[in-house]
RNA sequence: GGUUCGGUAGCUCAGCUGGAUAGAGCAACGGUUUUCUAAACCGUAGGUCAUAGGUUCGAAUCCUAUCCGGACUACCA
């Protein structure tokens, strides 16, 4: 029996002892004490005066007595407007950082048997990642981690749509407007370069679309008649009838884009397990359609397209097969899904996908949950917000984009300037300067897209430099650096068991945030939500910085507290890395 | 129009399985270094938690309505 669940059945036991009645258990419950009062633990009892007949602070007298007399671990109570605030026993809260310090494995949840997809980044082949993916990358990088860490076995996927229309957009303006540039001859990454002939498509269509405007046509039959456009269809259906000279160009072109994307997967320390590709997985999902048929589930027209009624959901009907038995992008999808189970059995399977998509992802939820697969309902859309740009939504094709490269590298650049103006580590090795101020270039990026809520939609000011400074990763790796400049300092293990009887409040404070790690990791992991641990490790890092300012260590006489201390900050140490290593973020040892 | 997600300090956000005087960071102002890293710490100022009702001993949190903003509402992916 843990001290909650000790707490809880003494408080219920303590109304039996004074006059017979029984608060049913789960109308108990604890909470933390906020800050400003004395104790840890509090116990509203609002809802047990029906039960006590008497006044809140009244009962809150006859339970706190009670548990003063009959639990061990509690050192003193105070009522304060029906608020029962209980202390433990130093005592108890030094055996609790014991606990932390023995367990190396403090932060990794008992393993669940249970394995769970994540599909995330599914990157178009036909442009360079922009800020978008970069939330969509870490995203799904960092819930694949608090999974894990939660005890799941986690597969990582990512489904790269490397066919269709706008990979054959820059491939016709490579081959129209490119004069045979190369990765190698133009000296661009290969992703930017095919990303430059999308960019060159948009221009000469645009283009084309108003010359015909001008001649006369509606905008809606200019856009479908612009010769480059035709163009361009017309190259989809050669690559879908596998002509070589197509198939070629594509893989070149793609080659080019994989070889740039792993660039910056590389310096995003993301990766997958898994790859699935578009061209090997558009054809799928018929013989779904056919089941479905079969089912009824699905309803055909007199045109021989395929449809599913979503009314009764409030949704609409939805074509899922097209008059000519071609597929819709549904289609693919509810095959690729059968597939991806197929490969791997897993009970769950989390999509790390754009709210734009969020009508889309219900819709197919909903098809394969009246299908009767029975895996359907571990599917998950975890929806996050679009970054925008003050002047709007970031367009590929207009070249209104923060390119994830570019950013990546400010990012490196401002933290070395901020670096170098401080001035502290001067006697680094060149070397170890430049993986520094990845570090922590990097760990701010990271760390401020972490730090919100996926949900929320993210407002991204190119102009306004990420800070370096409160609320952000670098503070919580400088409290991480300030830990390992002391443990070299005093350079010495530190036993297994403290000897001190008492600590001070900042010393408990830390042992409190401490001791709400794995509670934290499962809250985040139910929610899908890795903002939960940024927001947690803040907190902590917070209360570091403010008993290191307070509380000497390593200038320290008396050795039993120093060693305390230490373990204080071996194990904040400890929490920090596993925190950060959640959300894919690197710690220096100094900085 | 419908569906859906948001709206909390000047800005960026936390709190949302109902609990005490609504919290941080940035920006502003003031302070702390002969003592373990000042990317830190402490303080001042800043709020009708979009609005109006409701439920409750108690509402930023739950319910209803309204307003504002985003996304979606393609035989595109």
């Amino acid at each position: 029996m843990n001290i909650s669940e000790q707490l809880i059945a003494q408080t219920q036991q303590a109304i039996i002892d004074f006059n017979g009645q029984t608060i049913p258990l789960e109308a108990i419950s604890l909470q933390e004490t906020r800050k400003e009062f004395e104790g840890e633990i509090t116990i509203v009892t609002f809802p047990f005066i029906k039960f006590s007949q008497k006044s809140p602070e009244e009962t809150g007298q006859i339970i706190g007595t009670y548990l003063q007399e009959n639990c061990e671990f509690v050192k003193s109570f105070n009522v304060l407007k029906g608020f029962l605030n209980i202390a433990l026993q130093d005592q108890y809260w030094i055996d609790v950082l014991a606990n932390i310090h023995a367990n190396a494995n403090f932060g990794n949840l008992a393993p669940k048997q249970e394995k769970v997809m994540v599909e995330y980044s599914s990157p178009n082949t036909n442009k360079p990642l922009h800020l978008g993916h970069v939330r969509n990358n870490l995203l799904g990088y960092s819930l694949a981690e608090l999974l894990s860490s939660a005890g799941y076995e986690v597969i990582k996927v990512n489904l790269i749509n490397d066919r269709g229309i706008h990979i054959c957009k820059s491939m016709l303006a490579w081959m129209q407007f490119g004069n045979g540039e190369t990765p190698e001859s133009t000296g661009l990454k290969g992703d930017h370069l095919v990303g430059k002939y999308y960019v060159e498509f948009d221009k000469h269509y645009k283009l084309e679309i108003k010359t015909l405007i001008n001649a006369g046509l509606s905008e809606d039959d200019a856009k479908k008649q612009a010769p480059i456009i035709l163009q361009a269809q017309a190259m989809l259906l050669k690559w879908e009838e596998k002509d070589p000279a197509t198939i070629a160009l594509w893989e070149k072109m793609n080659a080019w884009v994989y070889a740039g994307f792993e660039k910056t997967y590389q310096s995003m320390g993301v990766n997958f397990d898994k790859y699935y590709y578009e061209s090997n997985t558009y054809l799928l999902g018929k013989d779904i359609i056919e089941q479905g048929l079969a089912k009824g589930v699905f309803y055909q027209k007199a045109d021989h397209s395929v449809w599913i009624d979503l009314t009764a959901e409030g949704l609409d009907h939805k074509l899922v097969l097209r008059g000519d038995g071609t597929s819709v992008y549904i289609t693919q999808d509810l095959g690729t899904a059968a597939l991806k189970h197929a490969d791997f059995g897993m009970k769950r399977s989390i999509y790390v996908v754009g709210n734009e998509q969020d009508y889309h992802f219900k819709v197919l939820l909903l098809i394969l949950q009246k299908l009767g697969f029975d895996w359907a309902k571990g599917l998950y859309h975890l929806s996050y917000g679009m970054v925008d740009l003050p002047s709007g939504k970031m367009k590929s094709r207009e070249g209104t984009v923060v390119d994830a490269d570019d950013l990546i590298a400010e990012m490196i650049q401002s933290a070395q300037a901020q670096t170098e103006a401080l001035g502290k580590i001067n006697d680094f090795p060149a070397a170890e300067k430049t993986q520094l101020y990845e570090t922590i270039g990097l760990g701010a990026l990271k760390y401020f897209l972490l730090k919100v809520d996926p949900k929320k939609r993210l407002l991204f000011d190119p102009s306004e430099s990420i800070d370096l400074q409160g609320n952000t990763g670098p503070f919580i790796q400088y409290s991480y650096a300030r830990i390992q400049s002391i443990l070299r300092k005093v350079n010495r293990s530190i036993p297994e068991k403290c000897k001190v009887t008492s600590i001070n409040k900042n010393e408990l404070a830390l042992i409190l945030e401490l001791n709400k790690f794995e509670e934290q990791i499962s809250m985040a992991a139910e929610s899908y939500s890795p903002a939960v641990i940024a927001n947690y490790v803040y907190e902590l890092a917070k209360a570091f910085n403010k008993f290191y300012h307070d509380d000497p260590i390593s200038q320290l006489a008396d050795t039993e507290l120093q060693d305390f201390r230490l373990m204080l900050c071996v194990n904040t140490a400890k929490v920090i890395r596993k925190s950060f290593a959640i959300l894919g973020i690197a710690v220096p040892e100094r900085m």
